[in-house]
DNA sequence: ACAGTCCGTGGACGCCATCGACCTGAGGCT
DNA sequence: AGCCTCAGGTCGATGGCGTCCACGGACTGT
């Protein structure tokens, strides 16, 4: 993981669909070369996946919202995590620090589809309770920052 | 927007890096044709980016926080955006109902970041107050769901 | 000095992206 | 009905790209 490496996945951060070809153009390396180096920062797991993202709305997802989870006393972590992962609706999963020890955000179509979500979630073995705040609107959302070594 | 173009925007969730032709076979198309659809996305705003997506540790973000902001009486909504929208650290930005009008998604790389972070935000105009929650570890992220049709 | 290893380059070859020409079916107009 | 037009597809050609391979230079440890 050299300044090289921080760059590549840089700019594949910025625009994943960029060719191997033009990628090498950046770098000041040969198409094979950025190639290896993309294919080891893959399977060492520093890239996980390439993505497009899509306007939600566009996609029957308008509504968005954030859900804080408190545990019960007795809950077990590990099996409220499984339950959570079987709910596709849930795009993310933070275990927190605080009071709520999730905290998921989580995206439908309809606030009816969200009711029965939180009903779900309520439902479920370890939820003490849920707090469901509701997105109006995503300003942004997964914006790239420039990267710097650990050093700098 | 018909069933196909939901398939290609799914399939492009999973895997922004399939090839034309790739996707050309699991739709049923020439390869031409997924191209114009999926030019057609892009410009229309379904599609809005390609992105990779990075274990965050490996390149020095190892630190999310979930920053929630309550907004002075007399705030300008727009200034606070513009200023949220310069802290590069700020990766996410939704505007909410309720007490709270911001909820914020921070990656910075040390705790120390995140305290100087939290009192730009404490600074920033508009800015009453701000609650912040530290996440311990990120379960997903971003996780693509199945689409359907709105109609469905 | 030597061999081994790592990491790069250059060349070759087949697949892919992309352009242009043509085809087909649906809808509206005369 | 017959025709025009347009949207949206297929097909074929071509140039660039991805990817494999053999080779070479710099560092390291012995």
């Amino acid at each position: 993981m050299d300044a090289i490496d921080l760059r590549l996945v840089e700019l594949l951060r910025g625009n994943a669909r960029l060719s191997y070809a033009e990628l090498a153009r950046q770098v000041g390396l040969s198409a094979p070369a950025v190639h290896e180096r993309v294919g080891k920062l893959e399977s060492s797991g520093v890239i996980r996946a390439y993505r497009a993202e899509a306007e939600p709305e566009a996609i029957g997802l308008g509504v968005t919202a954030l859900i804080g989870i408190v545990e019960d006393s007795g809950g077990d972590t590990d099996d409220m995590l499984e339950a959570f992962r079987r709910m596709p609706e849930i795009e993310s999963c933070y275990f927190m620090a605080g009071v709520e020890s999730f905290l998921l955000k989580a995206r439908v179509g309809t606030i009816a589809q969200l009711e029965e979500l939180i009903m779900r979630l309520n439902r479920t073995p370890g939820v003490a309770s849920t707090r469901t705040g509701i997105a109006l609107s995503t300003k942004w959302e997964n914006r790239p920052q420039p990267l710097e070594l650990p050093s700098a």
